[in-house]
DNA sequence: CTTCGCATTTAAATCGATTTAATTAACACA
DNA sequence: TGTGTTAATTAAATCGATTTAAATGCGAAG
């Protein structure tokens, strides 16, 4: 615990021992070179002394930092997705602990901001790599840091593909909801949809359409309505549907916090769930399980795509095999009482 | 955007300018000892080549990182306190970025890992100061650190007052969730608390029972119920206090989900909300203002507790005044229709 | 024509670890 | 005893920026 006034040093540490500096980083390099008595000797006086590299000296000679940044805008657009940041995080945490690299986690307070702050993240190199978590389609600073070469993993689809990104299944998943409502004998089955500035609205009302199609069902665009994911939206969504007069027996909703304000909805007209109308959702909210009735929803692992993000990134910097440059992680159904046939 | 080989150094750009390297570090230092004609030729050629100096080598010389660690014990102990954790992270990070720090997110796997991890950190130089996110009271771990004289702001209570802590008021805020109820008239006031290995249990009940006293209403212990802060331990809770046959006409949750549980029990038995039972829970969470009734609570800015930290660990390690040591965030009654006065 | 003082500039050391190239030691063999 | 070979060790350079101490240039004063 000697934290008087510096650290223990590897110059230290050869002195006390009696060998050089070149010596014991060899030593403690386990290099060939060096015998096994002097090994030893270093080891046992590194444990004894409790000796830690100073990483910024190692770093300044190895021209690498171990260290991967996380960057995400923080950007009100982006905060619906909050909820799932740390799982993410939990993700992206594990690899790099087990492979020795440290995380560092960016975010710029503003717009104008962000160019400046993620071009010092790539050229001041307290970073390797980048993994980055992005805010909305069409934002010009993360074109240019996936432009610039720098070693990048991006959480999305991207346009260009020789970039290594990692993605949740928004169409899969939103196939996987509306086949498992037509499994159940549903036919009209309406949709609430988000703006459509987000590709994940676009991927589901896809993944959506697919499955009717699939199914032979017509496509209906009446029984589509669009809201902003609030669960506010998802009430006015259904006054909307229900004022339009067509009937449903199932809904598709973008989102869990839409569903649950479709639930309420339906509730206060006295329409039964699941009986006359059943009802998913998407993202597995916490809030899902807690519902009466408790909403059938699609999951996505964050923490798979955290894991699998990481694990490219290092693979990526170390020159390994990285595999798919494109990884759609899949979606899953969970189903619970909104749409549990009975 | 050379991003060819190597980056643009200050020897490079000290060559291009044709001064020494001294020279162009003093100068883009603003140095009273440089002309003003040299100041303005390097901060010229420092623009038009982008030029972002190397923090690696500049931490090296320094023996600054420029960099706050964030350590929280990933266990799953503190599972439940994940929603916030973004919170906070944004309020650390928006004092850190607006002062030039960096953020390092460190969290260990598996319990034995720790002390090596945290050791580390702190000696390996890569952070000057750590911001410790406590799992639960009694982590020789985070004794380790906060007693090795390491920069420390903790999150939470701790037992020397020399240590800088940051902390939620639970005492205060389960104060104004019980006063709440006793100034809407009820007197027979329930309380599930959670697990006493968990201070923040401790602190709520207290709370409770100091808001009690000062309304001269007498604590029974008969009206207290333990849960483990799970929605169905709150379902639990209620069918206990049911089966014991003492009435009460209030219920103060320990937190938000067991305060859920608590309200799909009684509405189960038919006891009316708030009229029969008013209900106040804790920790906002985003599922309370989604329930029917929605939920009253106590807020918790875990925001603030992330800006006040970040600001004292900055002063602390720069050497300026850090003020008191021990800060209390008050808490905040959010008032809903699961305890409004009709 | 020196010499002193002041304003600028720069050479060199430093931070801590790594790595290359050079040196030393040790031993075998002629 | 001298020489060649291998094994082990170490001196020195390096990474990039900062900072101290030394050097330089220039004009003014003697």
């Amino acid at each position: 615990m000697s934290n008087k006034k510096g650290n223990l040093t590897l110059k230290d540490l050869a002195k006390i021992v009696g060998v050089s500096p070149a010596t014991a980083s060899l030593a403690l390099a386990d290099d060939p070179r060096v015998s096994a008595k002097t090994k030893e000797m270093v080891e046992e006086a590194a444990r004894r002394l409790n000796y830690v590299p100073n990483e910024i000296g190692r770093s300044l000679r190895a021209k690498r930092a171990e260290t991967i940044a996380l960057i995400f805008p923080n950007t009100p657009h982006n905060a619906f997705s909050h909820p799932y940041f740390v799982e993410l995080l939990e993700g992206v945490t594990e690899v790099l602990v087990q492979k020795g690299f440290h995380l560092l986690v960016s975010t710029a307070p503003t717009e104008q901001n962000e160019q400046a702050a993620y071009d010092k993240i790539m050229r001041n190199r307290r970073a390797d790599g980048i993994i980055l978590w992005p805010a909305s389609i069409n934002d010009s600073n993360i074109s240019r840091i996936v432009e610039s070469g720098f070693p990048v993993v991006y959480l999305g689809k991207w346009h260009h593909n020789d970039v290594i990104t990692v993605e949740r299944d928004d169409y899969g998943g939103a196939y996987l909801a509306t086949e498992h409502l037509l499994q159940a004998g549903r036919r009209r089955i309406a949709h609430i949809t988000g703006p459509m500035e987000f590709q994940v609205s676009i991927d589901r009302l896809d993944g959506y359409r697919k499955a009717l199609e699939d199914y032979k069902v017509l496509y209906d665009p009446s029984l589509v309505v669009t809201a902003d994911y609030t669960m506010e939206s998802g009430v006015a969504a259904v006054h909307e549907l229900i004022g339009r007069g067509i009937p449903f027996d199932g809904l598709f909703s973008s989102n869990d916090r839409m569903a649950i304000g479709a639930m309420k909805a339906l509730g206060a007209a006295g329409i039964s769930i699941p009986d006359e109308v059943a009802i998913v959702g998407c993202d597995n909210i916490e809030m899902a399980s807690m519902t009466v009735p408790a909403l059938t929803t699609i999951h996505q692992s964050l923490r798979t795509i955290g894991t699998v993000a990481a694990t490219k990134i290092i693979d990526l910097l170390s020159g390994q095999e990285v595999g798919d440059k494109q990884t759609i992680i899949p979606a899953e159904l969970i189903v619970r009482e909104s749409s549990r046939v009975n």
